[in-house]
RNA sequence: GGAGAGGUGGCAGAGUGGUCGAAUGCGCCUGACUCGAAAUCAGGUGAGCCCGCAAGGGUUCCGGGGGUUCGAAUCCCUCCCUCUCCGCCA
């Protein structure tokens, strides 16, 4: 959510923000709804001045006496006008907070203009692409894949996309959650396990809801939700809380698995493990001063960036443009790793600043020590990283003549050998 | 899952229909005293929103939501959570 403030005070630059975002929202109407609102605001609270006021006369005069039940006839009528206007003013106020909710975050000046996905700039790239293996394959195609990654009783037993991990696969995916959340450890991520349900406000508070209810899986008849990324739970830990500013910046990793319906399919990019509905994931979490954020994202970016260097895996570092940066996201880097046997770039991280953005939806803020007062934190995440693209890419990138597959020197403690058999 | 008790400011803890954003204590901040500190004394010390250039003014918040009433921290309904005991259980 925006500052309403700012909205208020500065729509054009909300109108041109919402133009970078490529996004169409109808700002008068947002800003009619705030005048509206206001003045209703005005109208109640004189109102229940009067109340107050008439309250504190009658404290003072005797119960039965005439001046009082005068008072209480009189006071009748104003009492049944603030629940009338106060109504009004509910319902005004509810389109005020969904308008507002309908505003996107503000891009940061260093994001490039952009309408989508082509226009996004390449900021780096690791790794030599064309020194992949003369083996790779698509891992699907590796013969043996269904051995270790068994999609069709995954389909049986739950449905697509709920692959069953076996022998050294499921191995590969502990191997790599351990190696990813020693490193963040070692980065100063403090490991957090959380829950992974949660309930509606901690969902609402993070964006999930009110509009993507459908990209997640509800549990009746409680009414949780399955996390779609740790993000959640963890951006909620602090919900509706003051922190102290020398504690800032706090730093945060977890494991979970993640859970996403995912509306739509896309073809060629659902194969294997490119798509899944629930995978592993380990997320980076900062919550930071306003004045540093830009810095901690750079720093939470290589913090992300370390770890496929580790692996070894060729990757490359994308700028979001405006039109593809997402509601939310002030500023997002995305690292995509190279699939040798697929051809093509798999994202395995998104490296986003929200700035005060999520902060002031879950109201979550410092106390400043130069004002004494409360102030929104800035907030950042990016995955630390998606477990079966990587896992993809190991295979792919790493495949021998013989078949097997040999891992990364930095994956062979936490793995226990150094080939991956089918 | 069953029975009981309870949720009040940073913490502890009063308050059972009116002048209560809320006593008191602790903590914290400022000042006095001191070479300095401790102790002591005096004062201050919640968050949000609206109006206002500001000074300031108004209003909301006693777990959440709804109700009764001229008026609710206080009465009623409902949901959530915590604690104690019992049951079940990795």
């Amino acid at each position: 959510m925006l500052d309403p403030k700012l909205v208020r005070e500065s729509p054009d630059l909300v109108r041109t923000a919402i133009a970078r975002k490529h996004l169409t929202v109808d700002l008068e109407a947002v800003l009619a709804v705030d005048t509206a609102w206001r003045a209703q605001l005005q109208e109640v609270e004189q109102l229940r001045a009067t109340q107050k006021a008439a309250n504190s006369a009658m404290a003072a005069l005797p119960k039965g006496s005439p001046e009082f039940v005068a008072k209480v006839q009189e006071m009748k009528a104003v009492s049944a006008q603030v629940k009338e206007r106060d109504a009004t003013l509910k319902v005004t106020e509810d389109k005020f907070r969904e308008a507002m909710l309908g505003l996107p975050n503000l891009p940061h000046a260093s994001v490039p203009d952009g309408a989508g996905p082509d226009d996004n700039v390449v900021h780096a790239t690791h790794g030599d692409v064309n020194a992949a293996s003369p083996h790779a394959l698509p891992h699907w195609e590796i013969p043996g894949f269904e051995r270790l990654f068994d999609f069709g009783r995954g389909a049986k037993v739950t449905g697509a996309g709920f692959p069953f991990y076996i022998g050294d696969g499921a191995r590969l995916v502990r191997a790599l959650l351990s190696f990813f959340l020693d490193e963040d450890a070692k980065a100063g991520y403090v490991e957090v396990n959380p829950p992974i349900f949660v309930n509606a406000a901690s969902a609402t508070a993070t964006g999930q809801l009110p509009d993507k209810e459908g990209q997640m899986y509800e549990t009746t008849p409680d009414h949780l939700y399955a996390v779609p990324t740790a993000e959640v739970p963890l951006t909620n830990f602090f919900r509706d809380e003051i922190l102290e500013e020398a504690a800032l910046p706090v730093k945060r990793c977890a494991y979970t698995p993640c859970f996403r319906r995912e509306a739509g399919s896309y073809g060629k990019d659902v194969r294997g493990l490119n798509r899944l509905h629930q995978f592993d994931k380990v997320e980076l979490l900062k919550w930071v001063h306003p004045a540093t954020s830009y810095d901690e994202l750079e720093k939470l970016r290589a913090d992300a960036e370390r770890l496929l260097q580790k692996l070894e895996l060729p990757y490359r570092v994308l700028l979001m443009c405006g039109g593809d940066l997402g509601f939310a996201q002030s500023k997002k880097y995305d690292l995509e790793v190279w699939g040798a046997g697929q051809k093509r770039w798999l994202e395995v991280s998104s490296c986003s600043n929200f700035e005060a953005f999520q902060s002031r939806r879950a109201q979550i803020r410092f106390r400043s020590r130069e004002s004494g007062k409360p102030e929104l934190v800035h907030t950042l995440n990016g995955s630390g990283l998606a477990v079966p693209r990587v896992l993809a890419a190991l295979l792919e990138n790493n495949l021998q003549a013989d078949g097997r597959v040999r891992l990364p020197a930095a994956l062979v403690p936490h793995f226990g050998k150094e080939y991956v058999s089918f």
